[in-house]
DNA sequence: ATAGGGTTAG
């Protein structure tokens, strides 16, 4: 409890009255504590004799997010007409994020003629940017002008700060220039702006300038560089970003910590992130979520969820960030078992399910080759509540099961409910009806997209070549590349070349791998299909050259990798693993099964292995496709009622697929394989696919 | 007796 009055002299003067008060009401830290203090000040009429206690108490009621008490109070002073109490008031608004609220009250003071000052601006502006409301924020733009506050550095940098805020950066700019000095917080909040705005690089151009002219990057800078280095994702200058920060000692500061393992994760450093987040002195949810962001986004979906059980035996809980992470990294797994454990700790920690979450949520579902419980998702939310993500991603998940019908009952239902498709919307609907060979619907919607006026990308392209393709219309894909009016980039001439693989024109395919070699040199997915399609026509010279070319370019297939999820445990089998006991069962099991779909008419498709080795061999490589493995590992581990679910993370090859088929069929299996384009899903010897993926 | 630039996700 506090010293009680009696002990302040009847005669103390008032500054030590507001000194001892003062003390108090900062150390106070609960509401109700507060409350008692203000009656008290209020009943022995302390409190009209002091602005300064009446400041002090509107904050510590907006620090308990108590804006209308402080309200209440600021209404109640003989103070309102103080440049000053209004300031206090509006950056209790301001500072709790109650921006409408502070906007309002900035309209009101000025209406009832309290002037505004120096420091009145910059706590208006930043509700202007936080709320982005770029009209306000050019009106008071223009009162700042006109009251002659125009070039006071604070309230310069805040105009900076808020046209960004607003996504006005040229404006910001403007400003900028036009300031008669400029310390490193105006420089900083200009190099944050393009940054935010994804322009690392004029950002950083930004930065040399702020550097020539002599100031050197404080903590704060450090963090905005380190984010901008990131967006580049350029390890090198990632590593001098580290060093300058620990050459100054900045990694005292945990925004610091969390900014550089933000740019190693995007830099695909993993090893380096790791590190810093093992040596952090301190951490918090930010710190947490960058690492669970860094497995993600490089792959490691499996050390995400891992790491996410060490973040529960640490006490730290998660936030909305941490559940779209997670959701995310589940999605990429495709694993059920996580998806309901997910689901789970999302509602267990009452996060907030918003609509860019509950979309996540519904994708990682479909991912998960669970439409059922995504569109009940869906279903449960009134249609005005929905965002066109919503309908996306329910369409996008019909598409990818092959279920073409649905994905464009979808597609009407959405314009029905004058919802407007976006880009990403046609992309989900084309793709839908190519996966389902639904050709002349997918003509359709290629030319509402002029209707809705949405702009066609080469991803739309993309997917009517495919579209033709796998109709065997390979003049008609060629045509629609022809017609393109920009260029046509690697996708769009893969997807011919997967057109020309699957319909055996090598001539094509030559046309479509010359163009896609020289857009995209470094990609190894194109060469691995251009060498097969060689290897169909039985050209072993070109499948040659072409290994070559890769050798010397550096170019490694990437490792494939399989994932099958039994008894609650995820397994994962890599193509032609070391022998131990584990696998040596399951390699078994292969052989075992591939005697005996011989019988049933199976003939190995030696084209898929890659390597230039004799066919008996081949026929070994073939067997231990980390598909294959997870299957038989299914076979023997999975209730033989139960549907076996795989993963994979790069396309299905054409043996594995034929294999998967006949054991849908010979040992009457439901078999279910996610690779990155599609699912398929085998049953009666036959797949959704209808063979072309 | 008050002020401006800051990190994760999409």
């Amino acid at each position: 409890m506090f010293r009680p009055l009696l002990t302040l002299h009847k005669n103390t003067p008032i500054f030590e009255i507001e000194r001892h008060y003062d003390r108090i009401i900062q150390s106070c830290n609960t509401f109700p504590f507060l409350t008692q203090i203000h009656s008290l000040l209020t009943t022995t009429g302390i409190i009209n004799q002091s602005v300064h206690l009446v400041a002090r108490i509107i904050i510590k009621y907006s620090d308990f997010l108590h804006l209308q008490t402080a309200r209440f109070l600021f209404d109640a002073t003989h103070h309102q007409s103080s440049s000053f109490l209004s300031n206090t008031m509006l950056r209790a608004y301001a500072n709790s994020g109650f921006c409408s609220d502070a906007l309002n009250f900035y309209s009101l003071i000025r209406k009832t003629g309290v002037l505004p000052n120096n420091f009145t601006f910059p706590f208006t502006l930043k509700s202007c940017a936080t709320n982005s409301v770029p009209m306000y924020g050019k009106l008071i733009h223009s009162e700042i002008i006109r009251t002659g506050f125009g070039s006071d550095v604070y309230v310069e940098a805040a105009l900076v700060d808020m046209y960004a805020g607003c996504g006005l950066i040229e404006d910001g700019r403007q400003v900028f220039d036009k300031m008669s000095k400029r310390d490193l917080v105006c420089w900083t909040a200009m190099i944050t702006a393009y940054e935010q705005a994804e322009r690392a690089e004029t950002a950083l151009l930004l930065l040399h300038e702020m550097q020539r002219e002599g100031f050197s990057m404080d903590w704060v800078t450090t963090v905005t560089v380190a984010s901008a280095v990131g967006q580049l994702g350029d390890a090198r200058n990632g590593r001098a970003v580290h060093g300058y920060a620990i050459r100054n000692v900045f990694l005292h500061e945990l925004p610091v910590v969390n900014s550089v393992l933000a740019m190693y994760a995007k830099c695909g450093e993993v090893e380096i992130a790791e590190t810093i987040f093992d040596l952090a002195k301190q951490r918090n949810i930010i710190t947490w979520n960058s690492m669970l962001t860094c497995y993600t986004q490089n792959g490691l979906a499996s050390e995400a969820l891992a790491l996410f059980e060490q973040m529960k035996v640490f006490g730290v809980n998660p936030n909305e960030v941490t559940a779209l992470i997670l959701v995310s990294a589940c999605s990429y797994l495709g694993s059920r078992k996580h998806a309901a454990k997910i689901h789970d700790v999302i509602v267990q920690n009452k996060i907030d399910i918003n609509i860019t979450l509950r979309n996540a949520i519904m994708d990682m579902y479909a991912k998960c080759a669970d439409l059922d419980t995504a569109l009940g998702m869906f279903k449960e939310v009134p249609v005005n509540c929905l965002d066109v993500s919503s309908w996306n991603t329910l369409i996008a998940g019909y598409g990818m099961h092959g279920y073409g019908k649905e994905a464009l009952k979808l597609f009407n239902q959405m314009k029905d409910e004058n919802f407007q498709p976006n880009h990403i919307t046609f992309t989900s609907v084309l793709s839908a009806c190519s996966h389902s060979g639904l050709v002349n619907e997918g003509k359709k919607c290629f030319a509402e997209m002029e209707i809705f006026s949405v702009t066609k990308e080469p991803k739309h392209f993309a997917c009517m070549v495919d579209m033709y393709g796998r109709a065997g219309l390979l003049n008609e894909a060629y045509e629609v590349i022809k017609d393109m009016k920009s260029q046509a980039n690697d996708e769009v001439w893969g997807a011919l070349l997967l057109a020309c693989k699957i319909h055996g024109n090598t001539n094509l395919a030559e046309v479509a791998a010359d163009n896609i070699f020289h857009l995209e040199p470094q990609h190894t997915g194109y060469y691995v299909l251009m060498s097969n399609i060689y290897a169909d026509s039985r050209n072993w010279q070109e499948v040659g050259n072409l290994r070559r070319d890769m050798k010397n370019k550096g170019l490694r297939k990437p490792a494939a990798v399989s994932l099958i999820e039994v008894n609650n445990e995820l397994h994962g089998f890599r193509t032609g693993e070391q022998l131990d006991t584990f696998t040596r069962n399951i390699y078994h099991k292969v052989e075992q099964m591939v005697v005996e779909l011989k019988m049933e008419g199976y003939v190995p498709d030696l084209s898929c292995v890659f390597h230039d080795v004799e066919d008996e061999d081949k026929q070994g490589m073939l067997n231990y496709h980390g598909e294959k493995l997870a299957l038989a590992f299914g076979l023997m581990n999975v209730d033989a009622d139960l549907p076996i679910f795989i993963n994979k993370n790069l396309r299905v090859c054409s043996d594995c697929h034929s294999v998967f088929k006949l054991i849908s069929g010979v040992y009457r299996r439901k078999i279910t394989v996610r690779d990155v384009n599609r699912f398929h899903h085998f049953e009666n010897g036959m797949c959704s696919c209808s063979d072309y993926w």
